[in-house]
DNA sequence: GTAGGACCTGTAGCGGCTAGAGGTGCAAGC
DNA sequence: GCTTGCACCTCTAGCCGCTACAGGTCCTAC
């Protein structure tokens, strides 16, 4: 609702009205998924309310998860409004599966923790529960070992 | 239940037994999260039945999610069988609720993804709701920023 | 004696930033 | 006009917990 002007903002304006940090913004375009902007005669960045709006629209998608390879997928679907939305509908319906299988094995993580620590009688370390469960070998069927990372 | 005895364990049997790469024994070694082996003549790591133990404890304390920092600090205390272990029930504590948070901040976040493909009408990405939701600048209110790194 | 494994060191990369050093541009106050 | 001081610039390195590769050495079995 403000004007459509493309008035020039510096990194610092992006920044505040994006809650980013300056270097942050600055690495997203090393990076590729921000485009460099043109510069002023002093070689500063002079952003339009275009890039803004991307950089809006990418913090948003980092809070909610995705990974930067997924925004930058959501940001050249999203280029092109004519296209169906049935690949950005995809890559967010993917995304919940990974966030519902993280949490599944996160709780399952909770309830082993919440075993252990209840079972800490605050004696000694020779005889701490804690300790021993995380020492005791024949405790490979707990957790599927996963593809590498802990990925919790 | 096998021999006590000290027989040297190769790196490799190490890794078969414990179910890690070879390669992150050795990261755990440069590391010190693991100390450094005998070696034999010709340059080999010769390790003890101590060593195996330790890695076992490692490997599983890091399947629970402890960061190795907290694994280095529960060795410490479990080669000193005579402190209590009110310290290590601390750190399984503290693990246990960072474990809770993150379980909190993701079922946030699952219920918003849930929200936005719900919400998509398989139209043109132009009148997607997935992108309009990532591109929807008034959302600032829906996740805590965190003091960095998206946390999940 | 030779083939092929298991082992060795060292280095660089992943994701998604964060933080610093050391320098330049620019606007406001005196 | 000159100074102060902040915002900006580039470049580099670090975080976590690994993973992977290159290019070499050792050892064992045939």
């Amino acid at each position: 609702m403000q004007a459509m002007s493309t008035a020039p903002y510096t990194i610092g304006d992006l920044a505040r009205q994006t809650g980013t940090k300056v270097e942050l913004i600055r690495w997203y375009e090393r990076d590729g998924t921000m485009p460099p902007p043109p510069r002023t005669e002093g070689g500063r960045r002079a952003y339009t309310q275009a890039h803004l709006d991307r950089l809006a629209f990418i913090r948003h998608a980092r809070e909610l998860g995705f990974p930067l390879d997924d925004v930058r997928a959501l940001l050249h679907l999203s280029d092109d409004p004519d296209r169906p939305c049935d690949e950005a509908d995809a890559i967010a319906r993917q995304h919940l599966g990974a966030v519902r299988s993280r949490i599944a094995r996160l709780q399952a993580l909770e309830a082993e923790l919440a075993r252990m620590v209840d079972a800490c009688g605050h004696g000694k370390v020779g005889a701490c529960r804690v300790i021993q469960v995380l020492a005791d070998h024949s405790h490979e069927h707990c957790l599927h070992p996963g593809h590498g990372g802990t990925g919790l």
